[in-house]
DNA sequence: GAGCACTGC
């Protein structure tokens, strides 16, 4: 059947201002495809489902959420008469777990295919899967041209159909040498456009909020230097961790006679756009994640960027009118030394929550499941084996029921595992909230440069009785909830609004989990003890061993690690530590020698020589242990070790 | 005594 099955599947190729995502859908809903079922859309972002679900609304003059809805995690905009449903593509993914075949919709389109997400790159073996046996389901694909092809080819060589889009021109500069400092030479560019070129706002790449706080001092230090021989130059730092309020600045408009220069991370090549940059300056360089499927370690490191990623930055200079992209490395390094995509997140990200997802959808057989690139086997391996010592699968890989339960939540494997494990111990109150604050990452406590003592002082605090870090994070929780959720109590306190909003929405959801599960929502603050035995169960994999010299030995996978300054253990220094995650940081060049090169893998070509090169290696491994006390650790040891004997 | 790209469920 390949020649019906291909009409089933369409590749569509349109630039940004096509229109493809707005008007695909009506045109199909026009056509009678609702009639049997809705029409899905996914994006990767919440945002863009949100806005483009209410354009489309306001296009077929109908009220959101009525036949045109949205569907993002928290919030379902959409009722009985939905029929044209735009979603987080993690979403769909969801989805999948109550409704295998999709048999609600006729069409699914899958937007913005070109970004690869994980969920996109899982959703892709998915519906390839249905469409064989569900011939009436209609699958649209949308990239960015680069790809096509290959899309057309993974779905056995689908029609490519290309939209035309509306875009203006932008100049490519290159250098003509490597620059040894990338920093410095956006800076430098960034003042020579200043003073040289036609007005039109800056917008500079770098690759994270301490490149970006260091080029802002340096270059108010040098403007400052210029006096009035120069215009005014706004300086405006863009990064997801800054503050709500402080991110506002990059949206007002540009006083005239002035030019603003934004300093972004990559949240500004595809998450935001910025109206009135002229100028965009790529020194070539993001930090990716990477993923070590041998030690099972995930660390940030800086990389060069694709060339589909340099098209997009130069993109952004040519949104409202002609613009100019300086790229600070050679155009021989562009053509020659930067690969033509991104490595999908697929294949470098832990994927033990992939498979719990998979294994709970009946796919068994994940290393032949139908990836468009595979991740490495040994990333598999790796996450079916956390599975089976966290007793989510037994020795023939099936699901048990613990695994079930775990695979209700949308959180990392170990922290599900905690959840599940908290009915045993009564304290699920608790260890929801523990596992909210976790799942949020680093982004709790707020420390600005001028007052690091108020701020660190303040979170000592939530360590009073030498608790560890998770107990602390339920403290923070806790105390906030007392105050009936106040902003002023997070100012007070050095901690992130929106993090703790985030943390409570997440919680919420969680508790709401429970009933699914049927886990009893219990609270037990008098002990505890139960609280880590809960969290043991979850993190066994994740504990080591003080030595002599004060630092610690990983049990799993031996390595030399330290507790992280932020922690509050970093002076108690227990015998035992579980920790959540190790990072890497620039502290231990000496103490692990040689073991912190072999840490920082994956390092691919470069496009500038020695000087970028240097940065990167001199990353050491990084870590930061988050922990609970030791007691707990060494029954857990007992029963963490028996099991990972494991042979899939 | 050091760091946290960006999403998403």
């Amino acid at each position: 059947m390949p020649s019906t099955y291909a009409c089933e599947v369409l590749v569509i190729v349109g630039e940004t201002g096509s229109g493809k995502t707005t008007q695909i859908p009506q045109y199909l809903h026009e056509a009678g495809y609702t009639k049997r079922g809705k029409i899905g859309c996914t994006q990767p972002r919440r945002v863009a489902a949100m806005s483009v679900a209410a354009r489309v609304s306001q296009e077929m003059g109908v009220k959101l959420g009525h036949e045109v809805g949205y569907s993002i995690r928290f919030e379902d905009c959409t009722s009985e008469k939905t029929v044209l449903k735009y979603m987080t593509d993690g979403m769909l993914l969801r989805e999948f777990l109550g409704e295998p075949d999709l048999a609600s919709y006729s069409v699914v389109m899958v937007d913005e295919a070109h970004e690869r997400t994980l969920s996109t790159d899982i959703l892709f073996g998915l519906v390839k899967d249905i469409a064989r046996f569900r011939p009436d389901l209609k699958l649209l694909i949308s990239s960015a041209t680069l790809d096509a092809e290959k899309f057309s080819d993974y779905f056995d060589s689908a029609p490519i159909f290309k939209i035309p889009g509306r875009r203006y021109p932008v100049e490519i500069h290159y250098t003509k040498a490597p620059e040894a400092d990338y920093l410095d030479a956006a800076i430098v560019t960034a003042l020579q456009i200043h003073v040289t070129q036609p007005p039109g706002d800056i917008l500079v790449f770098l690759t994270g909020q301490e490149e970006i706080e260091t080029a802002e001092e340096i270059l108010k230090h040098r403007t400052r230097g210029l006096g009035t021989k120069i215009a005014e130059l706004i300086i405006c730092p863009i990064y997801a961790n800054l503050p709500t309020e402080l991110q506002a600045k990059i949206f007002e408009a540009t006083p005239d006679g002035a030019r603003k220069v934004v300093l972004a991370t990559n949240i500004a090549e595809t998450s935001l756009t910025i109206d009135g940059i002229k100028y965009v300056i790529d020194p070539g360089f993001c930090k990716m994640k990477s993923y070590n499927p041998r030690t099972g370690m995930e660390s940030l490191l800086v990389t060069p960027i694709s060339k589909a990623s340099a098209m997009q930055r130069a993109g952004r200079s040519g949104r409202t009118g002609p613009g100019k992209c300086f790229r600070l490395y050679t155009a021989y390094n562009y053509y020659n030394d930067l690969d033509d995509n991104t490595v999908p997140e697929v294949q470098r990200t832990n994927l033990a929550n992939v498979v719990l997802t998979l294994k709970s959808l009946g796919i068994h057989d994940l290393l032949h499941f139908d990836f468009m690139d595979p991740p490495p086997s040994e990333a598999l391996l790796k996450a079916l084996e956390l599975l089976f010592a966290l007793s989510a699968l037994n020795k023939v890989g099936e699901l048990t029921k613990v695994g079930r339960r775990m695979a209700e939540f949308p959180l990392d494997p170990m922290l599900s595992k905690m959840i599940v494990a908290s009915d045993k111990y009564k304290c699920s109150d608790e260890v929801i909230s523990i596992a909210a604050m976790l799942s949020i990452g680093n982004s709790i406590f707020y420390r600005p440069k001028d007052k690091q003592v108020h701020a660190d002082n303040a979170r000592l605090n939530f360590h009073t009785g030498n608790v560890g870090d998770h107990i602390a994070l339920l403290k923070v929780y806790n105390s906030w909830k007392e105050t009936n959720f106040s902003t002023q109590w997070c100012y007070e306190n050095y901690i992130q609004v929106r993090s703790m909003k985030r943390a409570r929405d997440i919680r919420d959801q969680l508790e709401g989990l429970l009933e699914r599960v049927e886990i009893e929502l219990v609270s037990n603050l008098s002990d505890y003890e139960t609280i880590k035995k809960a969290i043991t169960s979850g993190f066994f994999p994740h504990s080591a061993k003080l030595q002599k010299n004060g630092s610690y030995r990983t049990v799993k996978h031996p390595q030399t690690v330290h507790i992280h300054p932020s922690s509050g253990l970093s002076q108690v220094l227990p015998r035992w530590v579980i920790y959540h995650e190790l990072v890497l940081t620039t502290k231990g060049i000496y103490e692990t020698g040689n073991r912190i090169k072999a840490g920082v893998r994956c390092q691919r070509k470069c496009p500038v020589e020695k000087g970028v090169h240097n940065r990167i290696e001199n990353l050491k491994i990084i870590v930061d242990i988050t922990m609970t006390s030791g007691l707990l650790v060494r029954d857990v040891r007992a029963k963490g070790a028996c099991k990972y004997n494991f042979v899939y």
